[in-house]
DNA sequence: AACCTTTTACGAAATTATTCGTAGATATAT
DNA sequence: ATATATCTACGAATAATTTCGTAAAAGGTT
């Protein structure tokens, strides 16, 4: 029973759910729907697939169902990180760390938490 | 003339191209053959797509043909974390950089790296 | 030159992902 | 309770990706 990596279009689902809770397929296509042209039936499939795939869970007892994450947000994260890295980076996650802050505009306050959080990662290697 | 995000089987060609340099399908069809089942067919077949698409080029004036990548590996590689800062982390390379560096067994080498590679970052942002 | 090996080109099959139409079920309003 | 709106289920169409068989071209060898 190994849980599959979201497709593009489930990601955009999760996104959603992740942001704003357990959903209904509605709210979730009319939220999409204003990003681009979707049908809603579209929308419920792919739902409905995700439920099969256990990337969702959902309530049925009610005649809207309502669908939430199966999966934690962080592990669902960690599992597309762990993708990217084999695949583009040699399995280095340093080498992903400095393309992702090197070409990118983050902030100094930001960089100043990333900082903090290595010094406290240490700490607990040291 | 939009370069198109690799597709997986694109990305594993890539790779060998990134490590090896320029290469004929002889060569990357045996690297990936080690890993996994795939025909010479195949490998043949997607190299001349990624060559149509224009991820790679290649030299057509001997018999066995010879393909090098048409963008850069830093292009690429900053084209797909940006995707996955999109469509996962909710536009914040802080979150992941932090999820990358979280759950992963990175060295205190590695660490004090990524450190001095910030304090360099906000030197120029100062 | 006739032969053998390796390569490219091409097209189509197989697989995976996305989209949507239609039918039937369930609830709500009149 | 009949009509209206909304929802789910389902299957099939479309699109994108991956796979591979076959044939023709190119290069070697004898």
């Amino acid at each position: 029973m190994k849980i599959p990596k979201p497709t593009e279009a489930e990601l955009e689902i999760l996104q959603v759910i992740w942001e704003y809770g357990p959903s209904t397929v509605r709210f979730v296509n009319d939220l999409l729907s204003k990003h681009k042209k979707v049908g809603y039936t579209t929308t419920l499939k792919i739902m409905q697939i995700m439920a099969d795939k256990k990337l969702l869970s959902r309530d049925t007892s009610i005649k809207t169902h309502i669908y939430k994450v199966a999966i934690s947000q962080q592990k669902t994260q960690q599992q597309l990180i762990d993708k990217l890295m084999a695949t583009a980076f040699g399995g280095s996650a340093m080498k992903l760390v400095m393309q992702a802050l090197g070409n990118k505009k983050s902030t100094v306050a930001e960089l100043n938490e990333i900082r903090a959080f290595i010094d406290q990662l240490e700490g607990g290697k040291k």
